[in-house]
DNA sequence: ATGCATGAGGT
DNA sequence: CCTCATGCATA
């Protein structure tokens, strides 16, 4: 049976970088551009379509297409987002190429993943995205892993001048002939593909677990790491029962470094989720495990998906199989608003006073910044998240010179301070936490 | 890599 | 309205 052979589909390109439309809505207060926030449509502004970064770690797609960008400086308006197709950049292919990658399956076909089942259930019929699996290749050299210190380079580089059209994954394209040190090892040269089908619309399941086993929680609070210096085995990676802050992060990097060796992008990871398991992920969800930017608890959850993950890749078992991907409905999506630096200034100010202002508070508060109700309402509510993540921004690599780059201090004081929430999360220990507050 | 957003569940 | 899990769109 072909395996690694089986070489999907080349793209057709059909460039149609233009799906979603946009339209102003007149359901907003009506605020006047120039104020704080800014809702414009600034679409396609790159320059060099030939610019692509190959870094190894967080590189995101890096090929360019021009795409047509429709400018509208409105109040507030809704991008229809409709299936659309992205296109990838056949130019970028030229340097990737030369690595010998032949990025066969660049997942051309589309991308549009708009969400599903909303209010429009018009649907006849789930989507049971439920493929075969998809699993193909094996690594170059699949070394055991090596737990590194944790010190990595400067991960924190400047975003890259990633062209996003769409949001097609930009598949491993990692020409890195000869060797880039990576976490300070040698990364393989590139010679993987994805295995990603395209398309595929997380027709995300409710059930998550379902008929696997509990999903439930009823003691949600983890052992810390017990300064184990004692004789207790514990084992690097327990799957079964809540590993302990220190598993995650320490599979989390790991995931990290075997998912880069394998040739794969955080976006390919989702989609094979999403067809080995029936759910989908994001490049978001699985950058912000990789970077312990979850709740504790999802990261619980997540785990076991991706460590299985990592052992179907690595077992290369592939079995090349369906394809099966369903269309997307529209969907009706508010422009991201960017809020003036000043602005989120103030906001933080009064986060800080008061981490949940009542609606009235908040009204007051949107007023005076001109700012929709609702977008500071969001705001807090995303700023809450954030403060329950298990990493504060910042604090996870360079456990050195902390400081140099963090900017908030007070989330380290809000961790230990704040011990209320009857929820199940807030982890108050890791190792990388330690360190800061030991700083401190 | 992240900021703002959507939605399903809970209160 | 909140919390939480997630993700589109961006920087």
């Amino acid at each position: 049976m072909a395996t690694a052979a089986s070489n999907p589909y080349l793209p057709s390109n059909s460039i149609l970088s233009s799906g979603s439309i946009v339209h102003s809505d007149s359901g907003g207060g009506g605020m006047q551009p120039g104020s704080a926030a800014v809702t414009s449509v600034s679409a396609g502004y790159r320059g060099d379509p030939t610019a692509k970064m190959v870094q190894s770690d967080f590189m995101q797609g890096a090929m360019a297409a021009s795409n047509g960008g429709h400018m509208l400086s409105h109040a507030h308006q809704w991008v229809t987002t409709l299936p659309h197709a992205a296109a990838a950049a056949a130019a970028a292919a030229v340097a990737a190429a030369e690595a010998g990658s032949p990025w066969s399956s660049s997942p051309v076909g589309m991308t549009g993943s708009p969400q599903q089942q909303q209010d429009v259930k018009n649907n006849s019929g789930r989507d049971d995205l439920h493929t075969g699996t998809t699993l193909h290749h094996r690594p170059p050299h699949l070394g055991p892993h090596q737990s590194h210190p944790g010190a990595w380079g400067g991960t924190t580089a400047s975003h890259i001048p990633s062209i996003a059209g769409g949001q097609q994954q930009q598949s491993l394209i990692y020409s890195q002939p000869g060797g880039f040190t990576v976490n300070g090892m040698l990364s393989p040269p590139p010679g993987s593909q994805s295995l990603v089908h395209p398309g595929l619309v997380r027709g995300d399941t409710p059930e998550l677990d379902h008929g696997n086993h509990h999903h439930h929680h009823h003691h949600q609070h983890q052992h810390h790491q017990q300064h184990h210096g004692g004789v207790n085995s514990h084992d690097p990676h327990s799957d079964e029962d809540t590993p302990t802050s220190d598993d995650l992060e320490q599979f989390a990097k790991q995931f990290k470094q075997r998912r880069i060796k394998l040739g794969f992008t955080q976006a390919d990871v989702g989609l094979a989720l999403g067809t080995l398991y029936g759910n989908v992920f994001s490049q978001t969800t699985i950058c912000r495990f990789e970077a312990l930017q979850l709740s504790f608890k999802n990261m619980c959850k997540l785990k076991p998906l991706l460590n299985k993950w990592l052992e179907e890749a690595d077992s290369s078992t592939g079995s090349p199989t369906s394809i099966d991907k369903i269309a997307a409905q529209g969907r009706k999506r508010k422009k991201r608003t960017s809020i003036e630096v000043s602005v989120k200034g103030a906001l933080e100010s009064h986060f800080l006073k008061c981490p949940k202002p009542s609606a009235q508070e908040i009204t007051t508060l949107a007023d005076s910044l001109q700012l929709e109700k609702e977008v500071v309402r969001v705001w807090f509510c995303n700023r809450r998240q954030k403060e329950k993540r298990m990493t504060p921004p910042g604090v996870q690599q360079t456990p050195d010179d902390v400081y140099s780059q963090v900017g908030n201090g007070h989330f380290l004081v809000d961790y230990l301070k704040d011990a209320s929430q009857p929820s199940d999360q807030r982890v108050t220990t890791t190792s990388s936490f330690h360190q800061v507050i030991l700083a401190h």
